[in-house]
DNA sequence: CCTCAGGTTAATCAAATGATTAACTGAAAT
DNA sequence: ATTTCAGTTAATCATTTGATTAACCTGAGG
């Protein structure tokens, strides 16, 4: 998740990247620190040298993944010079290239924030980033008390997150088929502010 | 998941009650089998003299799971007397009903099949009875086209599902606000026909 | 050269965990 | 009354797994 110039990390990083890969592949109840030291190349002692415990090692992936998964969403939501409909771009573009790029992030988080809540409290508060938004400001200005705003934040994830979340499901596990879902992904980046705005527009009928 | 009249449930059954509830909570890898014990109320070995093995009891667990998921939907898929808005108002109510009642059903069922996609395959094919449907044929007739038909399936199922997959994420820990997410559920059942079809008519415009 | 501290390793520990064993119970069958 | 057998239990096993230990490099500083 933080790269290197280009090769020679050290060996504390060999294992943070190894244990970043297979933490969000399979989650912290499926990985066993056998399997990080052997992705890392590492001795197992090294894990617990450099990182203490499963745990701790555990809650540096966590906390990075939040990270990478919120960063530059506070800039967009909180743009005084976009509208609406601008902002949605941004988000859909914004996040179709990041789960592109790391497609299980999403399903990692979500269900080790359901494991363990306490992640959400500790790290940044989502739900008040989200509610003191200027864009969810605009969204409460927008349904003009007709519906609440929240819907329509859930609509958004939705059709933003979930195609990532379900693609176990959804797509085959050939590689032609992620390069299909990719090619998929891509069109959404066009497709999400006009449905979006489609959704909202049913309030003024 | 096998209800009995009332009372009396048979051993083999009070496990296999045991084993969905926390199987569905935790994942495969994140429950112990003396848990299912325990919340059975039964000896260790009595698990293993009924079903043989931890894996074994989680495929029956996860075979009906998948089962609870999917029964219903085909009839409504492939109702020949509804319109597609009349199915995706019929697939809203059944959704948001089933999900209140078995929130955690749609993550279980994410997690455990990106884990081991064979579920899928062996169960029954997702795909093909989604895109073999009356329903799949008058989305594809709608859209004419202009734009990939899965492009609505992933928004029908984005805007429906994915809400009980970031409840964790989007609500807080409380009763209160467990009411309050299943009020806002209980109106997506009115509003995500409605959203769908102006999302449909994007094309047309 | 010597030292010494950070880095690394093989070996091992202790707890957790899935599974099995052997004994016991009670009720139905003979 | 005895046998039999599914159901149940406490105890134990064997493996997995997170963590620690003690030894051993290696290279910078004296």
């Amino acid at each position: 998740m933080a790269e290197q110039e280009t090769t020679a990390l050290t060996t504390e990083e060999k294992i943070k990247e190894a244990a970043t890969k297979i933490f969000i592949e399979k989650g912290f109840s499926a990985t066993r620190t056998r399997d990080i030291a052997m992705e890392a190349g590492i001795n197992l002692a090294l894990l617990n040298y450099y990182f203490r415990s499963k745990e701790k090692l555990f809650e540096v992936v966590m906390t990075e993944s939040l990270q990478l998964f919120l960063v530059g969403l506070e800039e967009i939501l909180n743009d005084v010079n976009t509208v609406l409909k601008d902002k949605i771009a941004g988000i859909a573009i914004h996040y179709v290239d990041l789960l592109k790029k790391y497609p299980d992030l999403p399903l990692f988080i979500l269900s080790e924030v359901k494991a363990n809540p306490s992640w959400l409290e500790a790290n940044s508060n989502v739900r008040e980033m989200l509610t003191q938004s200027n864009f969810y400001k605009q969204l409460e200005a927008t349904t003009q008390k007709k519906v609440e705003p929240l819907h329509f934040l859930m609509n958004l994830l939705g059709v933003l997150v979930f195609p990532f979340v379900a693609s176990p499901v959804l797509t085959g596990t050939e590689a032609a088929d992620k390069a299909e879902f990719n090619q998929l992904m891509e069109e959404r980046k066009y497709w999400i502010p006009i449905w979006m705005e489609a959704m909202l527009k049913t309030l003024s009928a």
